[in-house]
DNA sequence: TTTTTGACGTCGC
DNA sequence: CGCGACGCCAAAA
């Protein structure tokens, strides 16, 4: 799929796009691309969405994606995406009604103190999957 | 505009 | 094995 290259602005000289109809960057967007294709039942992490994105050391970038993936469309499985230690992270940030540890169960991947059991064989590396 | 922050990861001690 | 510091870069204040 092709890259679309739009900066932040965009357009005019602009500098903020103060309603709801921001258009994410394409990191957003290929983040929210990579985590649609985790398949259910398995997880990956930030290092490795940023590994494959090119930025080893963005993690922290991809975190900040998903924090925008609520809005995103088509829906984006964050509940899939948790930390190098199989941690749900950002269990936290959540709704309440549908929990991220609910959501992995619900998936077959078991979970017991807000960490993925068994992560190693849950992992999902995008960059072997989607072939880089 | 500059500064702060953040759902992370790695390295040093 | 735990904790602190740094890196990385975009969005929000």
């Amino acid at each position: 799929m092709p890259r679309k290259k739009k900066t932040t602005s965009e357009g005019k000289g602009n500098q903020v796009m103060p309603l709801a109809n921001a258009a994410p960057s394409d990191f957003f967007e290929d983040v929210f691309d990579v985590v649609r294709q985790v398949p259910a039942g398995r997880v990956t992490t930030y290092g490795a969405i940023a590994a494959y994105l090119g930025s080893r050391r963005s993690a922290r970038m991809v975190g900040w994606a998903m924090n925008a993936s609520h809005h995103a469309f088509p829906a984006v499985p964050a509940q899939r995406v948790v930390n190098r230690q199989g941690l749900l992270s950002g269990k936290h940030h959540f709704p309440s009604d549908k929990p991220m540890e609910v959501q992995l169960r619900a998936e077959g991947v078991e979970v017991r103190e807000d960490q993925v059991v068994d992560f190693a064989r849950h992992f999902w590396d995008p960059t072997i999957a989607l072939g880089l």
